[in-house]
DNA sequence: TTCTTCATCTCGAAA
DNA sequence: TTTCGAGGTGAAGAA
């Protein structure tokens, strides 16, 4: 890296005047900087739902995405956000600094009023890495399909995503006796949802065999709620345990 | 505002060395500032499931609440992160700034190692203002309260969050004729899962009233996707496009 | 605590 | 583009 490179990575101004902030902002933008404003600010949402946000001092991140977070001193999630994909602007209005970000389909619209900035950077970001995640949802069907006892003794996988006029199965095999069985499968502790979910794809290849035999339907899971295990009774289909990691 | 609380309010390091950048980030945590740290680093994640990142430039957001927020340049959404509740520490492991924050129910873990900080910040926030949202479900209750007829001429409002076995009926009823009726309200397009939720609560609501007479079931929502419209004439419920805010 | 559902959910894959 | 389900979903309210 270059001593000019070295140099650019970060932009920094503390407490500028609005349009040196606004300049930053522009500039960075261009580069395809991530830009991050910080000062006391409103903000204004208009698109899906509406809302409105009275002043207050928040961090507001700008990707070069088009991602618009804008972030209290609380909680994980934003108070206020633009998904990827929007516009960003910065201009000054009844002076103040004034981002702005749209986007279409659906039409939605962020305004981020600033009557005070406190800080705003820039940062140059390189990054190759991706994510490895384990203990989804698709490690605990790869665990199925290396040891499908787990299901039950006997129990046979023919198919995994078999489309069905309701979705995709996750599992699709057979029994001991050559019965049909439907796997939904669940990372995590599963709720009424999840037994839905089974339900659902039951009965449509139910259909799709046109009911020539009991289809059987289990839902694989760590654990499951009381209210789930009732309608697991009621719909008559079953539940085994198991975990992506092998407990 | 005094000039030292002023200057309090932002603290910034332009490429500090790992000690001074973990002291700015131990005293930011005691102050109760939000701090920011920007620079190349790996992530690790041990916990519901586990991941890793390798190297890449990274902004890592540590919120007094004890929220971990660590973004690429791309996405809404942090690569990685900790929930609110977590204890952070900043420590100097192997020659880098280590940030691990760690959490228990459930047993959770994220170590960020930086191997170069560009930049860290601690920001003093104030923040009295709520958010204001409308075009929720909460709104589209009260249209239909205020207006049943938007259901169906006739619908007559008994309850609201009546409990079921199955859960809470968002408004409970009946029609012109004196028939039980149970609606589902979504502020926006349905899908399946929604005509789910809707027949969990009608099957509920037959057994509680002895099945002594047809319960009805309506999914109120602005529109239907076509699988969810054909579970709908299977089940044999109704549908009534409406929004929050009224078209 | 656990359970249940809403969310401007986001995200990715498939049709 | 729309649909559908996964997600370390998060967040809120109730039991």
């Amino acid at each position: 890296m270059t001593a000019s490179d070295q140099r650019r990575r970060v932009e920094t101004e503390l407490r500028p005047g609005h349009d040196a902030a606004r300049e930053v902002v522009a500039t960075a933008r261009e580069r395809g900087d991530l830009v991050t404003v910080f000062g006391r600010c409103t903000v204004e949402y208009e698109g899906r739902a509406s809302s409105y946000l009275g002043p207050g001092d928040r961090h507001v991140m700008l990707k070069p995405d088009g991602t618009v977070l804008v972030h209290t001193d609380e909680g994980q999630q934003p108070v206020n956000w633009q998904p990827p994909g929007c516009t960003h602007d910065a201009t000054l209005a009844n002076g103040q600094l004034e981002v702005r970000s749209e986007r279409t389909t659906p039409e939605e619209s962020i305004v981020v009023s600033f009557e005070r900035v406190q800080q705003v950077s820039a940062f140059a970001m390189e990054d190759s890495s991706e994510l490895s995640v384990s203990g989804t949802e698709a490690d605990l069907k790869q665990r199925i399909l290396d040891e499908p006892d787990l299901v039950e003794p006997g129990f046979t996988p023919l198919a995994t995503e078999r489309q069905t006029p309701a979705g995709a199965v996750d599992v699709y095999g057979e029994d001991a006796e050559g019965r049909v069985v439907v796997v939904e499968l669940k990372r995590r502790r599963v709720g009424p949802d999840a037994v839905g979910q089974l339900d659902r794809y039951v009965q449509a290849v139910e259909r799709d065999l046109h009911a020539e035999s009991e289809v059987r339907g289990v839902l694989v899971a760590p654990s499951v709620t009381d209210r789930a295990r009732t309608l697991l009774g009621e719909k008559g289909h079953g539940f085994v345990a198991a975990t992506p990691d092998g407990e």
